[in-house]
DNA sequence: ACCTGAACACCGTTCAAGT
DNA sequence: ACCTGAACACCGTTCAAGT
């Protein structure tokens, strides 16, 4: 989506908007590591100064963008699942096939939010919450699985075991840490078949 | 380990030793990200531009560091398998553990290896090797494990589940994505029983 | 309220020069 | 061969100033 060319008022409109695009448009190759404030500024048309009317540093500025990558897996997370109904055991199969998925479909995003430089989820109250969001949903699905609490420790191991596969799979893809070729339909084949593998929990 | 205070005589010594183990120095909190090719020098005792006389420019540096580091979990995970003599699944689940614990262990190269600004394995041909020593490594138990070739698809598949698997769980536990505290035996168990789970392959 | 421009202390890298 | 010092084009961030 190529942003307007206007005649370009004192006031930018939607500054913060124009630099959050900027923001994950720079993070495209190299993840958050790649972004800088002042060639941000220069692809939203302003001084390189003006980004701190929105941020507070750039710590920040990559930590709201984070954050709306965030809520997107998260949403893709939640339809991933609307498949499988009710039955936890195949929504943990699917919710890790949609995380790798994400992974894939929204790489620049995935880059900013776990790749290279990408901004610790202290660094603002919304990206923490939005990381909380979809810890939450994960392990809601291994507890009904388990048929314990949330708050049960063998509940949240299994999730980490779960969620460490699906987030393995997806880094070593994106970070070309991967010395052989493999397809996008045989990534997701092996995410399928190596979380059916721990079924039961 | 400290560096001597030496009366400094014109020629270092061994100033491509104490830029390596400054570059690890350095990446300990943030990884290679936080590694600055000046920083290293000042540590060295060195004028900013003397590194150049042995790196061609900061990715080798961090590349020759990062391929120390490739040796070093090579030899970690050779000495992880030997407890479990000639069984494939027995070794498969040893390797793992190895791997996260090294990562526990070893934090710092670690981090510099596979964390934020970590160099691309092509930068370097040392690197590139001593990371397909590591490959292959695993891919032959695996390979043993399935009684298959080492090249047929199915082996390189299983292998990247497995390491997928321990990857993901160390890259989790470092990066403190990990919303809940977790200590290092559970970690350790929590990869073994991960990888039993997903035995036979 | 929102943005600019100069300034400061940092980078990586180059290049001529010193021993 | 090995190292230095000045220089260049970049950063993030601050601060006084403009509209």
């Amino acid at each position: 989506m190529p942003r307007r060319q206007q005649p370009k008022p004192y006031h930018h409109g939607n500054l913060r908007r124009a630099l959050l695009d900027a923001t994950v448009e720079l993070a495209a190759d190299v993840g958050a590591a790649g972004v800088t404030l002042r060639e941000a500024a220069r692809l939203a048309g302003v001084s390189q100064t003006a980004p701190y009317r929105h941020f507070n540093d750039k710590q920040e500025m990559l930590a709201a963008a984070a954050e709306e990558g965030m809520v997107l897996l998260l949403e893709a997370l939640q339809a991933g699942i609307r498949g499988a109904k009710g039955d936890p055991d195949a929504e943990l199969v699917a919710i890790s096939v949609a995380y790798v998925r994400f992974a894939l479909d929204h790489t620049r995003y995935f880059r900013l939010m776990f790749g290279h430089g990408s901004p610790h989820k202290s660094v603002t109250p919304g990206l923490q919450q939005a990381g909380r969001a979809v810890f939450q949903l994960l392990l809601g699905i291994v507890a009904r699985s388990l048929k314990k609490p949330p708050a049960d420790p063998a509940a949240r191991q299994a999730m980490f075991r779960i969620w460490a596969l699906a987030h393995g799979i997806a880094v070593l893809a994106l970070e070309k840490q991967i010395l052989f070729d493999i397809g996008t339909d045989a990534l997701l084949a092996a995410t399928r078949q190596a979380v059916a593998a721990q079924l039961p929990l």
